[in-house]
DNA sequence: TTGTAGGCGTTATCAG
DNA sequence: CTGATAACGCCTACAA
């Protein structure tokens, strides 16, 4: 069943309630040429350098001056122009974000924290997303953008490791992720080897022995894939169990779709299984959706937990355990890495690496 | 169960594959100041608006002039500087996109149409979160952020209709959502009321009568909760059902944990009712995780449908029946839109309201 | 405490 | 087809 217009509709009453008045058709007022400081210095009658000096908030101004100021400025409607500070100052104020996606709510939770993380140095942030493309991730790098932008946060999904030299830039850049390691910039990323041996290890600690991966990525040295994947042979080898590799399910995309994708087969192929580790949230609601359509107890007869801690995970039936990687704290150490290079363009020190803390969250899913 | 290290490290190694190799510690050489026209020019032996030429493509130059200032562009990395044209063309080619929070699903998937429909036409996209803070949004439209932005997509979530002077800007401002109508400027909305309507029609169709809406705003006039709660309200005259009031439930804030919390006081309270109409996915699928609690089979003692479409209503369970809204439609639109008021600020026709077109999208949770 | 002069890097105008 | 030159709006010297 469809709506049975499919077509966009300039219907002005459709939708808005009757108690509406009726919809007014004033143009909006053809746009002025914007109001500059000298206007404003010619009708406060002072030099275009003390409206300056008002607009940046020079302490040294008679007060009566600045009072004739601020009446010109409030009566003109003048506004700083950005473009034009920017050009002059060298900095913008703002800084670029280049994400894969921003739907996949693991980007979108990471978004938000790093616009909270960035209004507190009051600088805005300009996405750039990548569609996880790798043509696209490098030219975000080499984009003419990059002169709108004072900085840039960086989160490759399809660059490798062989790809560092490309790190190797003339602005500010802070890596995300686990793409690349020891490249020439800060990097901020998750602790994916110790959060997902705690992952194993929880699952192992409610008994479970057969525990199956979803999301492998075969043949991968880096990346969260590789990393976790890592992390969890440590568990099994820490609990002295035997790694079957029968268990480590590939999944290319981390989406819900893959994950029960997954599961599906791994059922299909009649491969015994008592958990799930999903490598990401996605994919871990994605097996419990399959397991649920199959009518497999979960956690009765199967245990899973994911990896992210998004919002999702909290609210999926039954509620799914999950590592939660710390994501504000990420935002907020790359923000504060990329103002702190852009503030200070000679700091000495060299590229950081942090690993942001991480958590297990229990819940239904693993048995509470 | 938490990490054993709640602080950043700046421990270079953890995490790292031990196969990497060690970390370099090169610092990132300083910035050189960057290449201009200028030194572009002197290196090609030619003027700099020749450059300027080459640079934007200007077709009548001399294939070997042409030649020679490629040339010099690629031997110094030359790259425009994009605040000086802005400031130059008076243009900046970014438009900003205001929006209550990205960690929202709806939005996040908005945001993401949005910058799909941007690059279509070239332009980057400053998102801007006014935390569903009445003050934050007007702010927004006066920022003078807004100089660094040819326009502004602007989704307000706290003003209302009383505010619709605060639209009348002096820049291209384009609508979005359902807190004010009939404002001076192009608005882009989804079909609230008919939306509502096909969704409870539904499921009337599927047998309810006793028919819960989790998510009112009691005496709201416009805003998303009043105008679904009309489509609600008209599907029920349609089908002869009588109203009571009884069966809308309050929730101020859209999320899956006040989803849940209307429905449980509905239940402890003793009403009544054989569907829910969560008046958005989060509500719904906190209701849907509600009723899971209580073990309220769904659909077969209650129904539930959604609104929005957001991604996890196809991986929730029972998969969530929702109202699909157009958001790609309504991303597109709103871009087309805005561009064209970029591009062509004389542009003479008036304010256009456009609904997108919406979809009943029937699963599980009304019984497929 | 305030004013004047110059330039940030580009594009537009107008000659040549 | 290409070159000089003047803005765009602001900030940073330096001067008064």
């Amino acid at each position: 069943m469809t709506s049975d217009d499919a077509q966009p509709r300039d219907d002005a009453g459709a939708g808005v309630p009757a108690s509406l008045p009726d919809r007014p058709a004033p143009l909006r007022r053809k746009p002025r040429a914007a109001v500059t400081m000298h206007e404003v210095a010619a009708r406060a009658r002072v030099s275009i350098k003390t409206v300056s000096n008002v607009v940046n908030g020079y302490p040294h101004i008679r007060p009566a001056t600045k009072e004739r100021v601020e009446k010109a400025i409030a009566e003109l409607g003048y506004k700083v122009n950005m473009s034009a500070r920017s050009l002059r100052k060298g900095r913008a104020g703002v800084i670029g974000l280049a994400l894969p996606e921003l739907a996949l709510p693991y980007f979108a939770e990471l978004a938000d924290a790093v616009m909270v993380a960035a209004e507190k140095h009051g600088v805005s942030v300009l996405i750039e997303h990548t569609a996880a493309q790798r043509e696209r991730e490098f030219e975000v790098l080499r984009s003419p953008r990059r002169s709108l932008t004072d900085g840039l946060l960086f989160s490759p999904l399809e660059m490798g490791q062989d790809d560092v030299g490309a790190l190797n830039v003339d602005y500010p850049l802070v890596l995300l992720g686990e793409r690349i390691f020891g490249g020439p910039v800060d990097h901020v990323t998750m602790a994916n080897v110790d959060g997902a041996r705690a992952a194993t290890a929880h699952l192992i600690e409610r008994g479970a022995r057969r525990i199956a991966v979803v999301g492998g990525h075969e043949g991968e040295v880096v990346g969260s894939a590789a990393l976790r994947t890592t992390g969890y042979r440590r568990a099994l080898d820490d609990a002295g169990i035997a790694f079957d590799p029968v268990l480590v399910r590939e999944a290319g995309l981390w989406h819900r779709s893959t994950g029960a994708e997954a599961v599906r087969r791994m059922i299909d192929e009649g491969v015994e299984f008592d958990a799930v580790f999903g490598l990401n949230d996605a994919l871990a609601l994605g097996a419990l959706h399959e397991l649920h359509q199959r009518h497999i107890d979960v956690p009765g007869r199967v245990k899973v937990i994911g990896f992210d801690d998004i919002e999702d995970a909290a609210y999926a039936t039954p509620t799914l355990s999950t590592i939660s990687p710390g994501k504000a704290q990420i935002a907020q150490t790359a923000v504060d890495f990329i103002v702190e290079r852009i503030m200070e363009p000679d700091l000495l020190i060299g590229p950081r690496y942090v690993e942001a803390a991480y958590a297990v969250v229990a819940r239904e899913s693993t048995g509470g």
